[in-house]
DNA sequence: ACTATAAGTGGAAACGTTTCCATTGGGAGG
DNA sequence: CCTCCCAATGGAAACGTTTCCACTTATAGT
């Protein structure tokens, strides 16, 4: 078994000219029986099979799509290239993958490459969304694409969570369970927009509710070391009692530490957190968080870069307010209305909660250390 | 900007030959500095860019590298294929993923279309390595490729965790912390030979140190109601102290069921993991676990691919005792030595812990109930 | 001044397909 | 028996490269 036998040798082999095979094989124009006997003969003779990249050359079609992520050891990228790549498969294409580490000069050279490679299609979430040279060129070449967790500018597509509007849910569910000094966990806060827009939404609503305005804790992915982080925060701001961070990570890392500063959660302290990985529902406390689809969106953009290929009618995007929904857990529990001592409007009737007394002499203690 | 410049249209502009744009191009022949001039100035006012379709063709070679893995929502493999990913990018290759949900199926098929499309070499996991048709094909194509978290057959390449010996380890855990009575946790145990290696490392090594053998609870990936099965399972078996969960993913699921059964971890019952999941470091208790590393395996796959193709010296796998180790965390706790009531070896002198009892007691209570 | 060499260049073949077009042959209708 | 048509077929061009080879020109050595 030498080197791939070609469309010439299984002519060569059933006696025939090459179109003659290439019409039997692909049933693309008329034959008689005995040649479709004798070229299907050859075929399997020979072991033949067609080399995709003679036919990208002549078709200019590869049946290739590009993808562009920051990183799949995010499980939100990664459910969502996995949904992208399920709906590819199924429809004969299959992906290139590109992992930027959130790197803009990769990203640039990926996409640069993989226009080279004539692929189809590009699916991918950049950095900067208004700024991607990438992008440009994608759109000067005018080839089909979709941006997935980009919030979309005007006139583009994007399959996106409405970062904005979730994190105000944050915002209102905080304020329904009588939270009104909160903090906000800001994980790569300057290298991602996403990050930076849920600030923005959830900021904004406080402000709407007349809820105290949140304090920034921004914290670099690298450490360990949150713990000192965390317990100089809330020293500098006592009167907190809820955290939203901007993704489930975060959370799980506030929970740790404060467990390790003896701040129970949630008596002491509730905190929200943003994705709606798996593991927050296999947790102790379950992890409350803004639940989000990333396979359904990887799905969704990837059917809508195939109707673009094939000139179908693309998928409707979801609603903004559906790209989310608020998943309660046990990291999270009301506060009694009677702890809002700041004047602002009491929307739940106060209840007696010892525990929650308790929780707040305990934190007390723990700040005048 | 029509339709994308060829390297025709840069000859045509600059003047001269396409024999000579390919050599200027390319450094790959003598140019006069003049035609270097003309052409470089076409290609710039044309935007060209080499189209890689026209260079497969020619060169027969894709700078594509195919991967294929199960799935990657299991954040063991997926950092495992960025892992791979970085290797390849930084070599000036791309690759095409295709996950393939445990389906051998679609695993043929993902290869055979990987195959007709050239790639320069293969990385994959399949689901049973001695029995794959598509490992048979590229093997039979001789195309460069490197098994990632199979076990290899004799004469196989794999970059895989030696799954036997780091189940061996887990039951040396138990012992040296004198869990006798120990249970193993197999999630997906027929779909995936590596649940089933683990299980009979565990076993083997478990018997040499005259340990009980291990009780085998089989769960399916779909429940959510797993806490009855381990309900049931405790009962039949009431002299567990330590359950070996096959990845980190069960072991939570233990955990969280525990909790629910009013059973605590560690004290009532201790819990092993495998994998190593981020995760499992951000939870209390910490995830005691086989701590692997996925990314590195991935990237010695890939070295050994491209050690392949251009036929340098490959990297050497690591020592099978390499390619795991045990991390301690806060589910497991040793048991004091007189709990051996079996009449087996004492390893250790009895220490006297009263938390033990207690959690002994405990357990005692659930089971009558 | 004349050759031997080297540098610079372009034409054309090859890679593996698809598809247009021309050619052949046979059957049906006149 | 002669046309006409259509089915069946093969040759060849085209897709965008690289590379072999042949050709021209200039340079240097005698």
């Amino acid at each position: 078994m030498g080197q791939a036998a070609t469309i010439k040798d299984v002519a060569q082999r059933a006696g025939c000219g090459v179109a003659t095979v290439s019409r039997v094989l692909n049933s693309t124009g008329p034959a008689s029986e005995k040649m479709r006997k004798k070229v299907f003969a050859a075929v399997k003779e020979l072991d033949f099979h067609f080399s995709e990249v003679g036919r990208s050359l002549q078709s200019s079609t590869t049946r290739t799509i590009g993808c562009v992520v920051p990183s799949i050891e995010n499980p939100v990228y990664a459910d969502a290239v996995q949904g992208a790549q399920e709906v590819f498969l199924d429809a004969g294409y299959q992906m290139l993958l590109v992992c930027t580490n959130y790197n803009a000069e990769m990203e640039t050279h990926a996409i640069r490459t993989l226009i080279a490679k004539q692929v189809d299609g590009i699916i991918l979430t950049v950095g900067d969304v208004h700024n991607s040279e990438g992008l440009n060129l994608i759109r000067s070449r005018q080839i089909p694409y979709s941006l997935m967790y980009n919030t979309a500018p005007e006139g583009q597509i994007s399959w996106a969570v409405d970062d904005h509007a979730a994190a105000a849910r944050v915002a209102d569910v905080f304020y329904e369970n009588n939270h009104i000094h909160t903090g906000f966990l800001g994980l790569n806060f300057f290298n991602s927009d996403r990050s930076r827009q849920r600030f923005e939404g959830f900021s904004e609503r406080c402000a709407y509710r007349q809820m105290a305005l949140p304090a920034l804790l921004e914290v670099h992915e690298d450490g360990n070391d949150f713990t000192p982080h965390l317990s100089t925060f809330l020293k500098q701001h006592p009167k907190i009692t809820g955290i939203f961070a901007s993704n489930d990570y975060g959370a799980l890392a506030a929970i740790r530490s404060a467990h390790q500063l003896s701040i129970d959660v949630p008596h002491d302290l509730s905190i929200i957190g943003f994705d709606g990985i798996k593991v927050g529902q296999m947790i102790e406390p379950t992890l409350a968080t803004i639940a989000t689809a990333p396979r359904a969106l990887g799905a969704g953009a990837s059917q809508t870069i195939l109707s673009m290929i094939d000139g179908t009618k693309p998928p409707d995007l979801p609603r903004k307010d559906q790209t989310f929904s608020f998943r309660a857990g046990g990291s999270l529990m009301p506060l009694s209305a009677e702890s809002k001592d700041d004047g602002k409007v009491t929307a739940f009737p106060p209840s007696n909660d010892p525990t929650h007394k308790k929780a707040q002499s305990k934190r007390r203690d723990h700040n005048e250390i």
